[in-house]
DNA sequence: TCGCTTCCTGACCATATGGTCAATAGGAAG
DNA sequence: CTTCCTATTGACCATATGGTCAGGAAGCGA
């Protein structure tokens, strides 16, 4: 392929690539826009002008607004149960839950937009992904519950309730990116800095492994 | 009218009763609603028919969505704040953020409606109570802080930045609320019991006072 | 170049929804 | 009873929005 012929094919993408492009396109839009508007408050107009395309470009590519919806719900689940690896393979509290800590606050500083329509979707009742719930959620808890349990039988932490340890690191690493807005608001109206991201995650994970008896 | 006429009127009132009354009744629906649905999902009509009124009549003691939006919201900024009481007059951390973690739980068990319609408000960006961000729950905010300031400084419990520790408090005890559906379908679908709100309230003041090393 | 497929988009439609209004009922004061 | 104010409500309207569609543009293999 010629030099020029590359950059062309760049330029006006292949096929695949413009489905790609596009639908990523869409699906960035459309996240933010149902976390800041809620799915009922968000239009496909808006989404559609927020990824520069024409509204009946989206109805392409998706064919309804509950079907885009359902695909941004779904990637951030996905992207929510890769930090699981953070604690597996883990010797002992202190680094599984320290490194789930970090990967969760990574996130949540990464992805608000992700997290708050998960947490919206969940407060309405997970009409769209109960059945994620009750799957692979459900599954993924069990197997945290029995290596938490684990390392309570090693003595390796004091004998806390491994449910409600997991819903503390959840509530409190993704609320930073959901009550990001109340946080910043209450930090001069600055958003955080690095240096103070940091400082949450220590804080964070010294409150937690110290409470647990890890430290 | 004459003025002992207005007073007796207002006094007596039957009609007073009634405003007061069908107020209540339309504030109880519209919070379910709006936490079920969200401001956009939420329709004027739903409210009313779960508020067993005529939509009209809606429009005749709330002019219009957001003035009734706003009225909810308002609502469970005062309840919530009410929590605050349980943090002052406490000798240190234990009975102090004791006392809030009961009470925060408390009402996340009572109102998850409000919950979550605070959630929602803001994770939309406050757009409706910025100001009381800005003004009383800031002024709130730097009120613990210095209480928690003071109990460091006195040795009641390891120098840990309070500000992170409050929205420890505020994430820990939201959660069982904004997300209850989800720690229901991970309870086998089955709502809390007394005994698991206990448990549940236990877990969350001994990790957290352990944690800050107040025990 | 030709033919096939994918992609693009302005115009359009059916419906849902927030909000209005005029007419009416009903209790209380004089 | 009359008057006045509050409360009630069915009918109605303007608008916004999700979704459709037909026609055309553009990529691509042969």
């Amino acid at each position: 392929m010629t030099e020029t012929a590359r950059i062309s094919r760049i330029r006006s993408g292949r096929r695949t690539d413009i489905r790609q492009q596009n639908e990523r396109l869409i699906l960035e839009a459309a996240e933010k826009v149902f976390a800041e508007a809620g799915f009922g408050g968000a239009t496909m107009q808006l989404i559609a002008d927020m990824a520069g395309l024409p509204k009946a470009n989206l109805h392409y590519y998706f064919p309804t607004k509950e079907d885009l919806y359902r695909r941004v719900v779904q990637n951030i689940f996905e992207i929510w149960l890769d930090a699981a690896s953070s604690f597996d393979a883990a010797a002992g509290p202190v680094e599984g839950i320290g490194a789930y800590v970090e990967a969760k606050m990574d996130i949540s500083r990464r992805h608000p937009h992700g997290s708050k329509v998960w947490a919206a979707e969940v407060m309405h009742g997970a009409p769209v992904i109960q059945d994620y719930l009750e799957t692979t959620l459900r599954d993924w808890t069990e197997g945290r519950i029995a290596v938490i349990r684990r390392w309570i039988d090693d003595g390796k932490m004091a004998p806390i309730d491994p449910r409600h340890l997991l819903y503390m690191l959840w509530a409190t690493t993704q609320h930073y990116a959901d009550f990001g807005h109340q946080i910043e608001t209450l930090n001069a109206g600055h958003p955080l800095t690095d240096a103070q991201w940091r400082e949450a995650t220590e804080s964070v994970k010294q409150i937690i492994l110290r409470g647990i008896g890890a430290l």
